[in-house]
DNA sequence: GCTTGACCTGGAGTGCGCTCCAGGTTGTTC
DNA sequence: GAACAACCTGGAGCGCACTCCAGGTCAAGC
């Protein structure tokens, strides 16, 4: 299995994270074993590239920066952390169903609102 | 009819924005004619409530203070604004609506993700 | 009439999540 | 081998939306 290597850049293309933001993960440890080119140069693989995703995922839906290094530093040590990392998730999957209902009713008040603006020409 | 007026402290706890943040509003132009009392110290009325409702809604669904400023602008110059101010929030919903479906994807993966913590306990 | 707390103003400070910068090294292209 | 881009590091800076502070005024209870 050859392992495709990504430079900084298409790491940020494929991702659409910058590579400022991609090395700003990384020193806050949400992005961890990325590997090195003889150059010192960052080499990422399929994996972190999958990784990413998760944590834009994550991001998108609210989650801090800081509870993002906690759900990581949990799974660098290992197995017995699981129940603790699938609580994480689940508290987190209930926040992100909090916040579409939440963002449900406010469309019903914008809708309300438009109701106002009937007839009014584009 | 009598409008009952209410206190900065009262205001907030009606709607859950700090006096800070209501007085902050007010100084970037959102929430403008509060009324004073003899003392100085401001009246809010009754359309005060509703109007910081709608306020809180739309910067809940993401509208920036700017965007908020723009619309309470356009209120301020009257009716040949209407079409214009229309314009604003149905822009905005659709980009609520959009919101809505990038967390239900967004939750869609934290699901494909919670699938792999199956049959870890509590 | 004095204390205590809510209120006033202008302006400074905060936390978050990036984003940018300086000063230097590496790698590719002509 | 020179130019130029992409990369490196540590650290500073930024934009947003508040939030807090200093120093003072006002009002309600005792």
């Amino acid at each position: 299995m050859t392992t495709t290597e990504l430079t900084p850049a298409e790491m940020a293309d494929r991702t659409g994270v910058s590579v400022d933001t991609l090395r700003y993960y990384e020193k806050e440890g949400l992005l961890t074993g990325v590997e090195r080119a003889a150059s010192g140069h960052r080499r990422y693989d399929h994996e972190d590239v999958l990784w990413v995703q998760v944590l834009r995922c994550l991001r998108m839906t609210g989650m801090t920066i800081e509870q993002l290094r906690r759900y990581c530093d949990l799974g660098e040590q290992g197995e017995q952390t699981k129940s603790e990392r699938r609580r994480i998730l689940v508290e987190h999957r209930a926040e992100v169903v909090a916040k579409v209902a939440e963002l449900e009713s406010a469309l019903a008040l914008i809708d309300e609102k438009l109701a106002h603006y009937e007839g009014v020409a584009e």
